[in-house]
DNA sequence: GCCAACGTTGGC
DNA sequence: GCCAACGTTGGC
């Protein structure tokens, strides 16, 4: 099993959005970067545990707790001509970009940005490195164990 | 709203 | 295959 943090704008899908969809589960589409994809694709096993973390918001960090619910497969907006997340060059047999299913396993308190530095033993963490801007990714397990603590 | 950092595109 | 230009991300 993996961890892993997954950000999402909550003006577009909030922690509270996610608690109120059908199954308290939703589709995560939208990830039209390759490295985040092939993440989903090629690492994400069902029962993986997320951080869901707020970002682009006035007050960004980990916002809840979520397991991976679906392999991934074929991501329904790429299809979408209408949809801000069209991809002209995907066809039903050659997608380009996949999606898997999250779930929500509890919603927590705001662990803001600011406060997840403040702790050495959480300095490498990605989303903490300077000019980062990949949307899914990779946590260790014993980062993961001291902010899940801090739950 | 600003802007640094990064990823992607496309001409050559 | 290089790399300049462009678009996006996301904290502040």
């Amino acid at each position: 099993m993996r961890y892993w943090l997954m950000k999402s704008e909550p003006s577009d899908v909030s922690i509270d959005d996610l608690a109120s969809f059908p199954n308290q589960t939703i589709d995560w589409y939208g990830i039209r970067n390759y490295q985040a994809r092939n993440f989903m694709r090629d690492q994400m096993m069902l029962g993986d545990q997320a951080f869901f973390y707020h970002s682009n918001c006035e007050l960004p960090g980990i916002a809840g707790l979520v397991e991976i619910s679906s392999q991934a497969y074929p991501d329904r907006t790429q299809f979408d001509p209408k949809h801000r997340y069209f991809e002209p060059k995907s066809t039903p047999e050659t997608p380009r970009w996949v999606n898997v299913d999250v779930k929500l396993v509890r919603k927590t308190r705001l662990l803001s940005l600011k406060e997840l530095r403040e702790y050495p033993e959480l300095a490498t963490m990605r989303i903490l490195q300077r000019g980062n801007r990949l949307s899914i990714t990779p946590v260790d397990p014993r980062e993961w164990e001291f902010i899940a603590a801090l739950l």
